[in-house]
DNA sequence: CGTCTTGTCGACCATCGGTCAGCGGACCGT
DNA sequence: ACGGTCCGCTGACCGATGGTCGACAAGACG
């Protein structure tokens, strides 16, 4: 007689739905920002149903973030079959440019990483990842092991990466291509003063 | 009769010892891993207490952060009667050595910043006030205005440090004159890539 | 010894992440 | 059309958190 008091939904479909939700929220709001009952409020549902679908909100977060971040790692990933300061570069176009299309979620992101530490993780892994098969690739191309001041000047790369390109989403009038010349630029003078001169002339395309 | 159920001090001391106890309890722990009730009991005192000397959990964070803080700009403030290079050194050396004597609490600093915007000021404010000096020693000593890529640059280098220095913490039998030329070496680095060639000129002492 | 200032506290509040017993949609066989 | 049943879904609840407030009492002063 009366209306129905909810909707009821298969289960794959409604937890579809909460990850989209929450992939819409998390770009606005960083993970502290935004409360389960207020995702809940804004799904229609309540609280408790987030909770049967994920175990925390930590794992709700994560699962909003999956899709994106293997997106990401597939874009980024460098292509084997390239000589390595070629894949560098495509590497380096690629992440810049993702970045360039989810700014507001980035930054968010970035906040939302040093709260929770799985999140910091998934950053990580795509971070170390993509850096691990770059510094790979220049190490077979150049028959060198990397030393452990080699590695802490990849350390502090990856930082300025993300240094750099966060100060650049404020200068809208500074080109990607000047971006990206920095970013290598970068890259080769962290390796020549860590000593790993033929790292970097592998960088460089010599 | 009884013993009196506490004991009064006068407001000046009181608040003292609070900030005192709060150095080093967020030496140990980051914002968020200790409530003020914990910090309360710690000092033998009602969470009220703790409201009545400082508005917010926020705010009385930042209190226990000035002294050291204004401590570390002291240090880390170039001379300006040295040569750029020289005291760009200097600054550098002044950075890592304080953050060798407090690793532990700039590890927790770090992830607090990344929670509390005012932190991350407090943060902030001491790392760009530092490289602003730098910068604008490098600018004056070369004749050179630095354009928008080469601040970006520099905004990258500042994640470089920390980034850097964060990884070498972990990696013990790195010495630390090493440490320091992989950051002079990456400002170079990152200042010739950016074009600002005269301003690595005269941060390489030229 | 009483009085007054104000340092101090216990009790309280809304909200947070998280849990649980059980209500009630909606599809089934009849 | 109807009763049964599965399970998607909810409201009420928990302890802890950051934060507030009126009232008590410590102790200096007369």
């Amino acid at each position: 007689m009366s209306t129905p008091a909810y909707k009821r939904l298969e289960n794959d479909e409604r937890r579809r739905r909460l990850v989209e939700l929450g992939e819409q929220l998390f770009i606005e709001h960083s993970f502290d920002e935004i409360s389960m009952a207020q995702i809940a409020r804004e799904a229609g549902v309540s609280k408790a149903l987030l909770y049967h679908y994920f175990p925390s909100k930590q794992e709700f977060f994560v699962a909003t973030l999956t899709t994106r971040a293997e997106e990401l790692v597939q874009r980024v990933t460098p292509d084997p079959s390239l000589p390595p300061a070629q894949a560098l570069l495509r590497s380096l176009y690629a992440y810049v440019g993702w970045i360039s299309e989810h700014r507001d979620g980035f930054v968010k992101l970035l906040r939302s990483a040093a709260i929770v530490p799985e999140v910091d993780d998934i950053v990580r892994q795509v971070r170390d990842g993509t850096a691990t098969r770059i510094i790979d690739g220049l190490a077979e191309a150049s028959g060198e092991t990397p030393t452990p001041i080699a590695r802490i000047a990849v350390a502090g790369w990856l930082s300025f990466m993300d240094g750099a390109i966060l100060a650049w989403l404020d200068h809208p009038d500074v080109q990607q291509d000047q971006l990206i010349g920095l970013l290598v630029g970068s890259l080769l003078g962290s390796l020549t003063a860590a000593g790993a001169g033929s790292l970097a002339q592998a960088a460089a395309g010599g």
